[in-house]
RNA sequence: GGGCCCGUAGCUUAGAUCGGUUGGAGCAACCGGCUGAUAACCGGUAGGUCGAGAGUUCAAAUCUCUCCGGGCCCA
């Protein structure tokens, strides 16, 4: 039996209840269990790191999944839904240094290597608790119980086993990275440490001369870091540019032809020859300085593309150990790696005249040597913005670092067949953002000389004789190397740089490669890390693989898009995802990037209480499309809640108020759909458009349209319109067949409407199912199947007169309230003038019009004649050129004249002829303008195709049935004052005028029905528990009501 | 510095793939009305250099270029 709900909507206690109802009742497993044996569609979760508390994005990027995956389910799919951890990495251990007040490396390895990482596994569990009750709040329905975890044992196995692939398949190697380094820290930096500190600085530029070999004349390059010529291994040239030989001042130079237009602007300078780049290639040219002894071909020009023309010399100076372009080139050139610079900053021994100074302060120096020699050609202040480190200040220096790659670009071909199997939403991304990174992929640079991660399963024989390097794939492939290998271990340092490994050739120990891998390796193994894949679960893993759909926030695009796809790719040569779905940032209410130090930082929790978590979803799947930034407010939710949610309330609680009062029965006398009105098809109708149009939309993950459409429908279609229209049927006493169809109509669409808003808002679609579920439905909404569109019920035909119904009902009212005639006074009449189709579409619904506009008949009518008068007006522009002073008194001649009859005349005598000063005018047609108007009694106002006219002559009979109305409305205001219920029975005492009081009589019972009065009197002096004073338009009332 | 996305009324947005009459809604404001479900509803009024500029075109919110602002990614 559906019970009576809560008058007001109170989102907290309704989630809490729910939340029970759903724990008690294992609702989130059935719904998993109960489609075993289904289609599967496979998730994959994107972990978070707990160590940071849940912000606004991770609850959007959680809403999305959730919406997705449940209308997945009730689509008929088995989801499984592993939650996973993302616990390794350098924001873990900065956390940790920071706790613990450690500023550097050193002093972590004076803490302690082994307490230090026992921080950081605990520290990565810090916010745990705030992110399983957030992802609990918002509904998310995720398995926390059995998460992945990267930092287990057998995770990390599965990564090594990863690892162990790559290496042989000869894609892992030991290479150079150029990356931000701190010398005083002795630490590289990661990208985001660096972003938070560059400063715009001035640094010395200068420009030098290179002496060409075995040819007269120099290059002549430019750079900003004098320091970095001492390691110069070659120079490059842009191979498309133009480059000139010149002779200036005596000297012979080489430099770029656009560059030298302006450098030498003003100097007289002479063209000896002029060539591209590409023809420069190879021509070598004599070091600057002796202190380097490369081991490879060194000193020549190459050719790169980032050589820009707009500062410099278009040649540029490359030293592959403090570059990241330098020392692409030196890959592709197989350059020297000269790295005349130590560790700490300064320069090693053999640069003898600057030993053991900081480099950067050698600069100067270095500028005057040159100057002395002959070889300085300018020099030139330059304002740049360099990277400070964020912790000690002092400049970073670009420094290759030896690393571990994976070697990408060869398997980048791979790569680009993989990325275009996926489906991305939004698609640009596919070609776009990503397509670009992927086309010009570099080698991953995996390794981090850090604590806290994945240890790289490599290690090399300590026998110099032998330095055989081997990389280990499981943990019984190390156990059976090593000594006293224990049966309680942690595959983290320091456990695995202290285990006696022997070398399986020469039996020496063997050291572990100190560091440990990137942490985006980790999360981008999750697809077959989870399973603990190949150890165990190999059949869960080819079930689970490729996955359907993953969905994260567009930052992941360069990150775990990537790391997955590039894992995957190398592994088995497959996509590892076929749908992508990428969402937009949260951004605040002013559009900007939250942050917690900017202050403008929503906490969702605070949002969940006030407003609810139906609320929150509505608002963040209706605001925009999932791929653009959403701006996130509370306010924002507040008016969701107030138009989309509280309307749905309003109207299931209305509904269920009167259905309680009648005793309603779902599963007694439903009345076939074919039988009931037209009102009720028509609704039944535009609901299966709508679930019609959601499945269309939610396929490409359109979800705001697919809320938009529910929204306008629930509140313009169903709550404005059906209900409004529906109310007098339910308020009728006696059960009739009009009464349960209606009742039939809403109860069906209620349960419907559940169904299809379960995935998006699934508290407050609960909460209405179970009241009004019977005994055979499923125990849960979220146990339901998802609806299909029964195109049976569809119909264009009424639905398209509703439309025009829709219309004329709202021209209507406006045309009232033009002409200033109240709806409650009735009119005699109301004409239709349209055309056949129309008439033919509408005439079924005319009822409604007719209650609506309040009018006593309606009729259709082909034109208009019968309801406007055409009259003519002189045409000026006309009359004044051809009578010129005359036309003032031919105006004033017209002037009194009946327009309508002149109009006649003209129509049938063609002319008329005018006495004006004695002159006898004649005028045609032509002179006057044709003017049409409604005629007096009727008021007009046009739709589309159709005007529609309301007769105004008010008869003194239509003006009794108004002021009934007038009262009616009154008395009941002033039943709602003494909040009485619907049933009760009242006494009526009116005092008015006289005349009114005669003209009222034959209404007197219909007031007494309409206000549920036991007795209606005219009375002089009312009497009762609530006395009023009323004025109707200018007349006085006075009534008197009691129980 | 480079790449990509976004910019329409005070706010949230439709329209942009494919140029075509006067750029539609909703919220908020104001005026009027209605109400025995509603934090609602109905009618009206006001509110727009469609981020700016230039170009292409008979015609540009829509196509092209430049710039400005915001965001993301990469340097």
């Amino acid at each position: 039996m559906i019970q009576s709900p809560q008058q007001k909507y109170n989102p907290k206690e309704v989630e809490e209840r729910i939340q029970k109802f759903w724990k008690e009742n294992n609702i989130f497993k059935k719904s998993i269990e109960q489609r075993k044996g289904c289609p599967p569609y496979v998730f994959l979760e994107g972990p978070p790191t707990a160590n940071g508390l849940p912000h606004p994005g991770h609850v959007l990027t959680r809403v999305m999944k959730d919406l997705i995956l449940r209308y997945e389910t009730m689509n008929g799919h088995y989801i499984l839904r592993k939650a996973g951890w993302d616990t390794h990495g350098l924001p873990v251990e900065i956390e940790v240094e920071k706790k613990l007040g450690l500023e550097d490396k050193q002093a972590i390895e004076t803490y302690g290597v082994k307490k230090f990482n026992e921080e950081c596994k605990k520290s990565v569990f810090r916010y745990e608790h705030a992110w399983v009750e957030m992802t609990h709040r918002i509904a998310f329905w995720l398995d926390m119980d059995n998460p992945y975890i990267t930092l287990k044992n057998e995770y990390i196995e599965s990564v090594w086993w990863s690892l162990q692939q790559a290496w042989n398949k000869k894609l892992l190697y030991r290479g150079h990275k150029v990356v931000p380094y701190c010398p005083r820290c002795g630490t590289a930096l990661s990208s985001h440490e660096i972003s938070q500190g560059y400063k715009v600085v001035e640094d010395p530029s200068i420009f030098v001369k290179f002496k060409i070999k075995n040819d007269e004349g120099y290059f002549l390059a430019w750079t900003t870091t004098p320091w970095t010529l001492i390691s110069n291994v070659a120079l490059a040239v842009h191979p498309k540019e133009p480059y000139i030989k010149i002779r200036t001042n005596g000297e012979i130079l080489i430099l770029a032809e656009q560059r030298a237009a302006i450098l030498l602007k003003g100097q007289e300078y002479e063209i000896l020859d002029r060539f591209t780049g590409k023809e420069l290639e190879h021509k070598e040219y004599e070091p600057l300085f002796s202190y380097a002894v490369p081991d490879k071909k060194a000193w020549y020009v190459v050719i790169a593309d980032f050589v820009t023309m707009e500062d410099g010399t278009g040649i540029v100076h490359i030293a592959p150990a403090f570059g990241e372009d330098d020392y692409n080139i030196g890959r592709t050139y197989d350059l020297p790696v000269v790295q005349l610079v130590k560790l700490d900053g300064t320069f090693p021994e053999e640069v003898t005249l600057w030993h053991g100074q900081f480099v950067k302060d050698a600069d100067p120096s270095i500028i005057q040597y040159l100057d002395e020699r002959g070889i300085l050609a300018g020099t030139k202040k330059h304002t740049h913005e360099y990277p400070f480190c964020w912790r000690c200040d002092s400049p970073l220096l670009y420094y290759a670092m030896e690393s571990w790659f994976i070697a990408m670009s060869k398997v980048q071909e791979s790569l680009v067949k993989n990325n275009n199997q996926i489906a991305w939403f939004p698609p640009h991304l596919q070609q776009g953002r990503f397509g670009d990174f992927i086309r010009e992929v570099k080698d991953w640079a995996l390794s981090r000389d850090r604590y806290w991660g994945t240890p790289l399963p490599i290690w090399t024989c300590t026998n110099k004789k032998c330095q055989h390097v081997l990389c280990v794939g499981s943990v019984k492939e190390l156990r059976d190397l090593s000594d006293s290998f224990p049966d309680n271990y942690d595959l983290h340092k320091p456990f695995v740089d202290e285990l006696v490994v022997h070398c399986p050739k020469c039996q020496t120990r063997m050291i572990r490669e100190k560091e440990v891998i990137d942490c985006w390796y980790d999360s981008g193994s999750s697809f077959f890390a989870q399973w603990h894949y190949p150890f165990e679960n190999k059949e869960l893993f080819y079930e689970n693989f490729p996955i359907d759909f993953i969905s994260e926030a567009l930052d992941q695009t360069r990150g775990w898009f990537y790391s997955l796809l590039a894992i995957s790719t190398f592994l088995f040569d497959k996509n590892p995802y076929k749908t992508v779905l990428t969402l937009g940032l949260v951004l605040d209410k002013d559009n900007q990037k939250m942050s917690k130090s900017k202050k403008n930082y929503v906490d969702p929790t605070i949002i969940l209480d006030h407003e609810g978590a139906d609320a929150l979803r509505w608002y963040l799947v209706s605001a925009n499309a999932p791929w653009m930034s959403t701006r996130f407010y509370e306010e924002a939710v507040k008016d969701t809640l107030g138009k989309f949610l509280l309307t749905f309330w309003n109207s299931y609680n209305f509904f269920a108020t009167y259905a309680v009062l009648d005793k309603f029965d779902p599963q007694i006398g439903r009345i076939s759909r074919l039988k009931r009105g037209l009102l009720d098809q028509w609704i039944w109708s535009r609901f299966n458009k709508l679930v019609r149009e959601i499945n269309g939309y939610m396929k490409t993950f359109e979800t705001h349209k697919a809320a938009r459409a529910i929204e306008s429908f629930v509140i313009d279609d169903f709550s404005n319109w059906y209900l409004r229209r529906s109310r007098k049927r339910l308020w009728v006493e006696e059960k009739t067949d009009d009464k349960l169809c209606g009742y039939h109509t809403m109860y069906e669409i209620f349960v419907g409407l559940s169904q299809i808003l379960a995935p998006f808002i699934p508290f407050i679609t609960e909460e209405i199912y179970q009241n009004l579920k019977t005994s055979k439905m499923p125990e849960s909404v979220h146990l339901c199947d998802y609806l299909t569109v029964d195109e049976k019920v569809i119909d264009e035909e009424l639905d398209e007169g509703m439309e025009q119904i829709r219309a004329l009902v709202e021209s209507g009212r406006a045309l009232r309230s033009k002409i200033n005639i109240k709806g409650r006074l009735p009119l005699p009449s109301a004409s239709i003038v349209c055309s056949k189709e129309i008439e033919k579409s509408t005439k079924p619904l005319l009822e409604l019009v007719k209650e609506e506009l309040n009018v006593k008949t309606i009729s259709y009518a082909r034109n208009t004649t019968s309801f406007m008068t055409k009259t003519v007006k002189p045409k000026y522009s006309h009359l004044g050129p051809k009578y010129k002073e005359k036309a003032k008194n031919i105006a004033q001649a017209l002037e009194p004249m009946d327009k309508h009859l002149l109009y006649e005349q003209l129509q049938k005598k063609k002319d008329v002829i005018l006495s004006v000063g004695g002159e006898k005018i004649t005028l045609t047609a032509d002179d006057f303008e044709i003017v049409e108007h409604e005629k007096e009694q009727f008021a007009k106002a046009t739709v589309q195709d159709i005007v529609l006219f309301l007769e105004t002559t008010v008869t003194p009979a239509l003006e009794a049935e108004g002021l009934a109305r007038e009262l009616i409305r009154r008395i009941q205001s002033m039943r709602k004052e003494l909040n009485l219920d619907v049933e009760d029975r009242i006494v009526t005492e009116v005092a008015l005028d006289a005349v009114k009081r005669d003209a009222l009589g034959d209404w007197k019972d219909h007031i007494k029905q309409e206000t549920r009065s036991k007795t209606v009197a005219f009375v002089d002096k009312p009497s009762g528990i609530l006395l009023k004073k009323w004025m109707i338009d200018e007349l006085a009332v006075d009534i008197g009501i009691s129980k």
